[in-house]
DNA sequence: ATCTATTAATAATA
DNA sequence: TTATTATTAATAGAT
């Protein structure tokens, strides 16, 4: 008989696997090993485990014993648990210093409390647009009649948001507004830029740029 | 040197360990290696995942790529208060030594990571919502972040619509173009970076949005 | 915590 | 997705 010539198993860098096909074979591989490993430990030690998997497609996968929800339900009301979050990568800095370690750790720390504020925010944002949104709208479908009358809406909100805008600036003018509002009415930045990743061409054929957005 | 030789490895069954001590120390090792499992398959194939154990002592331990709160979020879209966010505010260093350091680092670093990937997240909830009553959304009730994102979605539309026009007026050269054409951008410079170079994941949401909109 | 002999997981392949 | 198998990775038991 002749063998079978497999190279067998090969060790692998962690890191993205960029080959599409390849990418969803592993993860479907290791995410039955995952589980099992959790099942194993629960079995093992009596411990309660929930997982929840969102695939690169988005898609959803569960273990929970006994059960995901009873178990999330337990986890998320407790205000102070010693949570270990992450932990992509045990990188040590073996040489680092602990001063140079706690400033960075500090650093990082006031990242994570700023990114939370702003996430709170966005979370307004949903609360208010979720009855009147509109950005997923069949662009694709409408004429140019349509299209012409879009335009006068937008303008419309426009207006509204730099007035909005203008009153936020006036009663903050000393905090960190002006860095990222540079929403004035005169918008003279280019918008083009940074925004051609999806192969789009730009748009702008010279067109009349006489008033436009902002 | 004499060697050591120990039985290594011996297969065990998968039932409870009685044993007390044996069954700690498992759990401590395969919990290590559970949540190291799902570190790299987030790595690997970009997965999101979130991990809650409880011991058989019950304390509580957890592994989340973005965080854990997000994505029990989306997996049970429980209507929980916006800020239900984790916290690491124990940066406190009672005698830490370097490799706690490390890890406390590693935590914050993949919270930075996953604050990002939530904003994102939000991002699409914002866009995917729907209703009738596009151009009367709230504006006088927003935060300057808020019309932030407001603005990075305006510039989205704007796009789409520039797009949508340079389809007809290839089809057909109609005269009233120039008019909505010179919609101009908004112009300001984008502090949330990072938009997912890979394709958008598309909600599952039916956008059933007519057309006779405006 | 650290050390090995083993078992268990899995990358490559079909 | 399922199966095979050559390897690597995880870990049981002992220190």
């Amino acid at each position: 008989m002749l063998r079978k010539p497999s190279m067998g198993r090969q060790k692998i860098e962690i890191k993205r696997i960029e080959n599409e096909d390849a990418r969803q074979v592993c993860f479907s591989k290791r995410r039955a090993g995952l589980f099992k490993k959790a099942s194993e430990l629960c079995i093992l030690c009596g411990a309660e485990i929930a997982i929840i998997v969102f695939s690169p497609a988005g898609k959803a996968f569960s273990f929970g014993h006994p059960g995901v929800d009873s178990l999330i339900e337990r986890f998320m009301p407790h205000d102070t648990p010693p949570l270990a979050l992450s932990n992509i990568s045990d990188v040590a800095h073996r040489g680092a210093t602990v001063r140079d370690l706690n400033r960075q750790c500090t650093e990082l720390l006031g990242q994570v409390e700023g990114q939370k504020k702003k996430r709170e925010s966005l979370d307004q944002v949903i609360k208010a647009a979720r009855s009147q949104s509109w950005w997923d709208a069949p662009i694709e479908q409408l004429g140019l009649i349509e299209l012409e009358q879009l335009r006068g809406s937008m303008e419309d909100l426009r207006m509204k948001v730099v007035k909005r805008a203008d009153e936020l600036l006036v009663q903050s003018s000393s905090s960190t507004a002006g860095s990222f509002l540079a929403m004035n009415s005169v918008g003279a930045v280019d918008p083009f830029v940074g925004k051609t990743a999806d192969g789009q061409r730009s748009f702008p054929h010279g067109l009349g740029l006489g008033r436009g957005l902002f």
